[in-house]
DNA sequence: ATAAGGCCCTGACCGC
DNA sequence: TGCGGTCAGGGCCTTA
């Protein structure tokens, strides 16, 4: 799942291939991918637009253009964008293409087609949901605090939420509350000061971990979630602690990984490192 | 306001 | 081998 660190590589990698690159059109080949404008006027719209600024907030890549429209890409699960020669080959999944000035085209590919793709002039609008940047300044232990006091939510369910903390998806709030000794299921007030400023600088370690390691690579025979722009894997898969570990030994303690199932998402922690 | 559950989708996987 | 059923999962929507 493409989660913060994931759609950090995508945007660091994709940006020297599209810098000052112009679209010529586009083909939308499943119209509910286009969240804004809608799949009839999107073509038009982005005919003529030049690539110009490179950005990320949460699990959104930020695509300025020259004229100040921003193309808002979320992978979701299994999106994947990614600039292929002319005579690649495209299939079921290449839900838009778009061709570029220098022949080459902008594929978007899904499988799940959760994906979504917004081309607007005022992308704060799209993101105004979103609660801090995770390694940025404004994400701090007291606003952190101050969010998950009187939450009875599971502290799992809390990090999932993007208005909470921009960007943490299922792999690194598992990673992150393993890390700080937390266990998920704790409803989210009784974390103490201690725990959450633990949780915090948790969080903040896993994410630039997943960054250094170009995200995390999931899935077998074929269908990768996450793949680099470039074809590549990603390499923090090698690094999880407890994420998709289950009943293998924790690397602390030794005993076996457990999952639970958390706001409907798989949950893996250690029973006796996490309290 | 918060919490919980359904929904969108389809490839992979399992049991028969 | 083929087939039906189940699962995964981010974000949005509805319900309570």
């Amino acid at each position: 799942m493409p989660e913060l660190p994931e759609v950090e590589t995508y945007v660091r990698e994709l940006a020297p291939e599209l810098a000052g690159r112009q679209v010529l059109g586009a083909q939308v080949n499943w119209s509910r991918t286009i969240a804004s404008p809608d799949a009839e006027h999107f073509p038009g719209l982005i005919a003529g637009q030049r690539f110009a600024t490179f950005g990320r907030r949460g699990k959104y890549m930020l695509l300025g253009m020259e004229g100040g429209l921003t193309l808002v890409v979320h992978l979701r699960m299994t999106g994947h964008l990614r600039v292929e020669s002319a005579d690649a080959t495209t299939d079921q999944h290449t839900h838009v293409v778009m061709p570029l000035d220098d022949g080459r085209l902008l594929l978007f590919q899904d499988s799940r087609k959760f994906g979504r793709i917004w081309l607007v002039p005022d992308a704060a609008a799209v993101l105004a949901h979103l609660g801090p940047e995770p390694l940025e300044a404004g994400f701090t232990v007291a606003g952190f605090a101050e969010r998950l006091s009187n939450r009875t939510a599971s502290i799992k369910a809390l990090l999932l939420d993007q208005s909470i903390v921009a960007g943490v998806g299922n792999i690194y709030a598992d990673e992150a509350l393993f890390r700080a000794g937390i266990h998920p299921a704790r409803p989210a007030g009784t974390l103490e000061a201690g725990e959450v400023a633990a949780l915090h600088a948790a969080i903040r370690a896993v994410l630039v971990e997943g960054i250094a390691k170009a995200g995390s690579s999931l899935g077998k025979s074929g269908l990768q979630n996450y793949v680099r722009p470039g074809g590549s894997l990603g390499g923090f898969q090698d690094e999880f602690k407890v994420f998709r570990r289950t009943g293998l030994p924790c690397p602390v303690c030794g005993t076996p990984v457990e999952r639970i199932v958390l706001a409907q998402r798989s949950t893996h922690f250690c029973p006796q490192c996490q309290h």
